[in-house]
DNA sequence: AAGTGGTCTAGACCACTAT
DNA sequence: TAGTGGTCTAGACCACTTT
């Protein structure tokens, strides 16, 4: 039932409607209903009351914080300033290669930037993209593009992210991190190392983020 | 409909079936399915096929890492020993009454112990429970429980831990942190803030947990 | 065999959104 | 007013567990 998913309609777009799903797969509106329901939970949809259902997309004002669990301390969440260091182009090392699940010695996409809040720069994002998916991203386009790079991706690569794993671990800020970050070396660092999947639980982004917590934290809920 | 929950079932419990709450309720055994599947995806209780619909509890293999997420790298993840530093009560200073919701200078059982795996030290915890809930926790009993102590304070003290939330920032291992660890003072340490809470989202519990992070990770899954 | 949750059906009515 | 998702009904059959 969910196999229609990813690929027949693309993010934004406005889903047929249940009665109309229960007659193309001849089930009753009811299982189509808890089929929605389930890609709802998991984010993949997204439920307007009178309007329709829509494929998910990262254009959305609540999918902005999805995945950016960083926060100032007692304050309100908002969205950090963006500089692009570097793009370039590499050879996968082994250890990128495993986790991207591509061929090592595979073109991949280099990215660094640095975001800031309110002109503090606090996140020192190193990315690895595979090159077949990412072809032509270059540091212009990443600096024009306003808003969550998964936006970009989503709309520029086709590529949406639904689910990430994150490791993560205290570090001190190695000579890179204190130049960029503006702070002295081996101030305590957040290393948080992302691995990103789009649908069919294909990896396609693999990111180690280093976060200055000093005026934010990282924020988790357990439930 | 939820009202229910809390209070006339103890955790571990059979609640009666659907068609029997359909019937106290005077609602359809559908409706009454859909409450407790919510309330099942909020683990507030647990469904078993042909045995009935259960309270969650913490004495179960499947809670057992809800709320512990460090992992050791490239393992599988297993229970730490637990070692009781020192029990004690005291004033609630303002902060910490603050985030428990009581008021300042009421009575708090205070707790550290040092979590290890395979006998390394690895977590620091420092704990602040209200001491009207705590009434006779002592160290004696901490040490003989064996199991997660979320366990002993459901079946001691009558309170279930629901949803947690959590703050993590990079700190430098201060003097007593360096000691009970075995680590020099300045490494690196994740410092992990959270606030517990049990049912109607009463905060019951106060943790700020000290993370080494050599060999193992906070995992965590964005979705 | 009896009782449980798991899935599904075919229909009803309501709340919300557009035209 | 028509179409959408949101909620609910009353019943069916299945898979699993216990007696």
């Amino acid at each position: 039932m969910q196999g229609l998913q990813s690929g027949e309609w693309k993010p934004g777009e406005l889903i047929p409607s249940e009665i109309e799903l229960a007659g193309r797969f001849k089930v009753s509106q009811g299982t189509v209903r808890k089929a929605i329901d389930e890609m709802s939970a998991e984010n993949l949809v997204v439920r307007r009351q009178g309007k329709g259902t829509f494929v998910a997309t990262h254009h959305e004002a609540r999918s902005q914080f999805r995945f950016l669990r960083l926060v100032p301390d007692g304050g309100v969440p908002h969205y950090p300033e963006n500089k692009i260091i570097e793009v370039k182009r590499l050879r996968a090392p082994a250890e990128v290669a495993r986790l991207l699940d591509i061929k090592s010695g595979d073109s991949v996409v280099f990215i660094r930037r640095v975001q800031s809040f309110s002109g503090v720069p606090t996140i020192l994002d190193d990315l690895w993209l595979p090159g077949a998916i990412f072809k032509g991203l270059t540091a212009e386009r990443l600096n024009e593009y306003k808003g969550p790079m998964y936006g970009l991706f989503e709309t520029e690569f086709g590529t949406h992210m639904i689910r990430a794993s994150e490791e993560i671990r205290a570090v001190c800020a190695d000579e890179v991190a204190s130049e960029l970050l503006h702070v002295e070396k081996g101030v305590p660092l957040l290393n948080v190392e992302r691995v990103s999947f789009t649908y069919g639980d294909k990896p396609v982004e693999l990111r180690r983020g280093l976060y200055l917590t000093s005026q934010h934290h990282y924020r988790n809920e357990l439930s």
